[in-house]
DNA sequence: TCTGGGGTCCTAGGACCC
DNA sequence: TCTGGGGTCCTAGGACCC
């Protein structure tokens, strides 16, 4: 009988990192797609996912669907289709759960879990249980998932990426070092291209070289999550499994890029209308209300700036925003700016508990307000996003030259653009009565 | 990948208060 | 009114992830 309680596995983490997901989702539901270059992203004209057999075509995320066509003519191209890979997704942390219950959903297609304390019951190694996960999943999913084991997830997380696809590969303490070694700093999970730059200042070139430093000069040298970094690619577990569901958001954001790029006010105002209409509308789809609001412009040259205001009552509806929004857009809008998107976080999220928390509110009001959001939700529900929206907001769907032709006009005032349909301007009674 | 969109967490430094 | 030190709170912005 093995001994399970080696020196080598302390702890057993597995990281489960699905191989081009949505491309290889696609392939399990169409068996005529398999060993063919599959593409999908057709909703947004890039790649957001290639199959294997694309990726041998030079063809990887990003990639603008055009380019695609010219380099792989054969590639079949399909629309993200969410839903479904959300599927697999939960199927494949289901498949997970059978092992342990110490499972943690990291994202639509990767996982953690701590396999700890589970060989001698199971009767076998941890190598033995995640090669077994591994086959599970592909059997029962007909997807090909690459696996990592090791004693933190850091490790673990770099051990999935070290073969793809369809990979293995197990990391026990003392064997650690090597795959460190051939591992650059910027390909562990939480180095990003500017900690990166900075260690090569510093002549640390590999994960291995990052390892060895001394104590001292990581505290010293780098910021807290590095220091954790340090200390889970030495071995120590630092970092915990989260296995509670994420039921709540702590921020819901709306940006949109625009080109060619804005300085017009009246323009980019509208733009942050929508986003404000969006992530009301995604706030009150999980009955979420928020107390703060960021506003933020993003600059030509790729700078943001942000302000943030304090709502007087925690509100997903548009009307309720947009003073405090109109007053952080004017504070962070510069004139002899070019812009390239705005965007809106609601922040400070709480449950909608529907309350009356303002003694100054009239309830009448609030009332109404509900009233119309659920017309709009529900027309939003019935006939697509944004059949209704707020009166300011039409100029955003125009062309900044367009709008810039009303730059003379206040801000304040809103207006409808010549030309523009009256069906798209309900009023309440019309509203209630679609509602009926 | 000269840069899309939606998130999370952390820090520097200012404001404010003894 | 000025000076200094030190603590806490907060916010704008950065870095990173998928």
């Amino acid at each position: 009988m093995t001994n399970w309680n080696t020196p080598q596995w302390p702890r057993a983490i597995i990281h489960i990192d699905g191989d081009a997901f949505f491309a290889s989702c696609e392939q399990a539901l169409h068996p005529e797609y398999r060993g063919k270059p599959v593409i999908t992203g057709k909703e947004r004209g890039i790649v957001a996912a290639a199959s294997y057999e694309a990726k041998a075509f030079g063809i990887t995320r990003g990639v603008p669907l055009w380019e695609v066509k010219n380099r792989c003519p054969e590639a079949i191209i399909v629309p993200s289709d969410y839903e479904s890979y959300s599927l697999f997704s939960k199927r494949m942390f289901a498949i997970m759960r059978r092992f342990t219950s110490a499972v943690e959903e990291y994202s639509i297609d990767e996982a953690f879990a701590d396999l700890t304390g589970l060989a001698r019951p199971l009767g076998m190694g941890y190598v033995e249980i995640a090669r077994m996960m591994q086959k599970t999943i592909t059997q029962e999913l007909g997807i090909s998932v690459s696996v990592g084991i090791a004693t933190t997830k850091v490790l673990a997380k770099l051990g999935s990426k070290y073969r793809k696809p369809n990979g293995l590969t197990a990391m026990p303490n003392d064997e650690r070092r090597e795959y460190l070694e051939a591992t650059p700093v910027e390909k562990i999970w939480g180095i990003g291209p500017k900690t990166a730059a900075y260690c090569s200042k510093l002549g640390i070139k590999t994960a291995l070289a990052f390892a060895n430093q001394s104590s001292a000069l990581v505290a010293q040298r780098f910021i807290k999550p590095h220091v954790a970094l340090w200390q889970e690619l030495n071995g120590q577990s630092v970092l915990t499994i989260e296995t509670e569901e994420k039921t709540t958001y702590q921020s819901i954001g709306k940006t949109k890029t625009f080109s060619p790029v804005s300085s017009d006010p009246i323009f980019l105002h509208a733009q942050l209308l929508k986003n404000i209409e969006n992530a009301c509308i995604k706030a009150r789809r999980h009955r979420l209300v928020a107390s703060r609001l960021i506003v933020y412009l993003k600059t030509q040259d790729f700078r943001t700036r942000a302000i943030e205001g304090v709502l007087s009552r925690a509100s997903a509806y548009p009307q309720d925003l947009l003073r405090v929004a109109d007053q952080l857009f004017r504070e962070t809008y510069e004139p002899q700016t070019m812009y390239r998107a705005t965007g809106v976080v609601l922040t400070h999220l709480g449950p909608d508990t529907r309350v009356q928390t303002s003694l100054f509110e009239p309830p009448i009001r609030l009332e109404k307000l509900e009233q119309v959001y659920a017309a709009v939700d529900l027309l939003a529900e019935k006939f697509g996003k944004h059949t209704v929206h707020l009166l300011g907001s039409n100029v955003a769907h125009r062309a900044p030259q367009h709008a810039r032709e009303r730059a003379e006009l206040p801000l304040r005032k809103q207006y409808r653009l010549k030309g523009e349909s009256t069906r798209k301007h309900l009023s309440i009674p019309v509203l209630a009565q679609t509602l009926r």
